[in-house]
DNA sequence: GGAATTTCCTACGAGCTGGTAGGTTTGTCA
DNA sequence: TGACAAACCTACCAGCTCGTAGGAAATTCC
């Protein structure tokens, strides 16, 4: 994409601390574009206007380099989230509180879709050291939903039994909207979607 | 893993009619255990006990065997829930019919995880063919469960705009128990994790 | 200005993949 | 029994991937 007709330039003299960020950007789009079986090491090189070798100076082979990724991602996300949190968490119902972190993570996930997509979009199709990496981040969100879930619920009658279930089945519903959000590109807004999520489980979990 | 000091015994003579089933049968047992990716012409045809070649007199190239593989599958889901479904479909509250197809599809799914997998378990890292045929096959799903919610909520008061929303949620929580089911291996029944998302149904879709 | 070092590039090897050509075995049918 | 066709196997090619060796350019430091 670079240049086809003429040779490309010789890359500036950058070095690996510098070169590291740049060949992340490179591989974050190519990711993007082709998932991780296209995301080779020569593609990315291409990507970032570099050959080869120079990627296995910044990274020691193709799981490093991805790994790196979605740890750069990941940590992006969970900056963005709690920077959209209230500031004090305490204030509010319950249920204003589930909506709240619901609108965070949803507008997280719509302005940043690439840094989402890597995290949430493909765990499968990858080697299984960044696909396990790619589960424990989601096991954390999880888990985070589930202490929310128990604050939102005190009363409830058998909390043991159904409440790994309940959680579960909020992360599903809140990844759901991500995906409409980002894939599939629904006209509704975030806190649109915060807003019906937080009903149902409003409506719906004391039920159970 | 058939034999490794002696050299395989050659194949018994059938011919593309037989042998074709004989080939998804060990195309299924490999992408359980390796995924798209690792679901190589040369690892099907080891599998079934067979060399390549004959792997291609009986469909054409990859692609063709992932989608004659897919297309198998689904169909064996479509006719389990099918046969799980109540003789009848226009017994029964609608909240008891939403109860009765979803403990019908979970069932299916942890009766059948091999068919499941290959229909939801993995649509990134396939071929766009085999991908969009996967989203295909959600898609209908998805159109299902948005017909029998339209019936189960008939005097709702704002059914365009939201609908759709909460079928996408229905169908994402359907997906999230029988992951829960194939995957994770909870120890719930089916019809238990039915019964714990048509309460949720009930109790919060009418709050939207 | 010139040497030393850092950084980048060209070129290559091993290994695996999809896919194919042509010979060999097995079964059929006269 | 023997010819013929159907089915299978060995051996191979092109292409792509990861990953590496060693040489050319840019920078730095004296």
């Amino acid at each position: 994409m670079v240049e086809d007709t003429e040779k490309r330039r010789r890359a500036a003299h950058l070095g690996p601390e510098r070169r590291r960020p740049m060949l992340l950007d490179a591989a974050l789009e190519v990711f993007s574009a082709n998932g991780y079986a296209g995301t080779t090491m020569q593609s990315v090189a291409d990507a970032a206007g570099v050959t080869k070798p120079v990627v296995y100076d910044c990274f020691a082979n193709r799981d490093e380099l991805l790994l790196a990724l979605l740890a750069r991602e990941e940590q992006h996300l969970v900056t963005s989230i709690v920077s959209a949190l209230p500031a004090d968490p305490s204030i509010g119902t319950p249920e204003e509180q589930v909506l709240d972190g619901l609108t965070a993570f949803l507008t997280t996930a719509a302005t940043n879709p690439q840094s989402w997509r890597i995290v949430f979009g493909a765990q499968y199709g990858a080697a299984p050291a960044v696909s396990e990496r790619v589960r424990a981040a989601r096991a954390f969100l999880v888990e985070g939903l589930r202490l929310t879930l128990l604050k939102s619920l005190p009363g409830v009658t058998d909390p043991d039994a159904n409440l790994p279930v309940l959680a579960e089945l909020l992360a599903s519903m809140t990844e759901a909207c991500a995906r409409m959000l980002v894939v599939d590109g629904t006209d509704r807004t975030p806190p649109e979607l915060a807003k019906v999520v937080s009903q149902v489980v409003g409506g719906g979990f004391g039920n159970v």
